[in-house]
DNA sequence: TGTCATGTGTACTATATAGTACACAATTTA
DNA sequence: TAAATTGTGTACTATATAGTACACATGACA
C-alpha cells in the first residue's frame, strides 16, 4: 500500500468515490449527487477539477457519504470549517499567537498538548 | 477608562482614527484612504457600516496606519489571518482537534501553552 | 472672502463563488 | 434488445465580494 501525496481535491474525492463504488453500485457520480444535494454534472466537474471545490456544506456532506474526515477534505479545498474560525475569532490574539506558536512544531508536540489539554492536566 | 465591547468594525475604525485626528489633522478620512489606497467615500462608508468591511490586505493597512492588531481587526471584520489558515490547512486534523479542545478553556491556560512552546518547554 | 480640504450620496463595475438545467452518447441491466 | 442508468459537454444564472468615479454641500483657514 501506498499513499498518493500530491492531489488535487477533486481526484482524491473521484478515487474514493471509485472505491466504494466497486463494491456498491450506490456510489456512482449520479446517486452521490443526489444524496449531497448537488446536480450530477456538477459532482463530475468538481471531480475533474473543471470547477473549484464547492461549499463547505457540500463538502461536509461529500465527507459523511464518503467516510472522510471533513476538516481534511475542506484543507484539501483551501478552507478552513467555520466553527474553527469562529473559535479563533471570538479570542483573535490568543489564538494568533499560539498558531504561530505552533507553526513549526513537529506533530507529536501538538497532538500531546491537545492530549493534555483534555485530560486535564491544566 | 472603560471599554466598549458590542462595536462593529467601522465604529472601532471611525473612534480609533478620530483619537488620532484630534491631535494630527493627517488622520482624516481623505488622507487615511489614501495611504490605505482606497478612495475617501469607500472608507467613509466602511466606517459607518454601509458597506462590508474590506478585503484582508486593506485591513492590514489600516491595522499599520492605526497602530492596532491585526488579528483582532480582521476578528472584528469576520475573518481570520490568511497565514494562520495555511498552518491549519497544513496539518487540518491536528489543528483541529487542539482548537476545539482549547475552545472552552480560560485566556490564561491558552497563554500559558503559548508560553511553554516559546519557552521550548517540550 | 475666496480657495482648499473634508465627508458623503449616488451610480456603476469587475471578478469570484456556487451552483442549475438539459441534452446526449455510451454502458449496464433486466 | 429494449429500457434504464451512467458520465459529461454546453450554456446559463444568482448572489457576494471588493471595490471605483464623480459630484456636491459644508466647514476650515489664510
Amino acid at each position: 500500500m501506498y499513499y498518493i501525496v500530491h492531489m488535487t481535491f477533486g481526484e482524491y474525492i473521484r478515487e474514493h468515490r471509485e472505491a466504494l463504488k466497486a463494491e456498491d453500485r450506490r456510489f456512482s457520480v449520479r446517486q452521490v449527487a443526489q444524496r449531497i444535494g448537488v446536480e450530477p454534472a456538477y459532482l463530475s466537474k468538481i471531480e475533474r477539477g473543471d470547477v473549484a471545490p464547492p461549499s463547505e456544506a457540500k463538502i461536509r456532506a461529500l465527507a459523511d457519504e464518503l467516510n472522510e474526515d471533513a476538516d481534511m477534505l475542506l484543507a484539501m479545498a483551501g478552507k478552513v470549517s467555520s466553527d474553527l474560525q469562529e473559535i479563533i475569532r471570538k479570542r483573535p490574539q490568543l489564538f494568533a499567537d499560539l498558531i504561530r506558536q505552533l507553526k513549526t512544531m513537529p506533530d507529536n508536540s501538538i497532538l500531546r498538548i491537545a492530549r493534555d489539554v483534555r485530560d486535564g492536566d491544566w
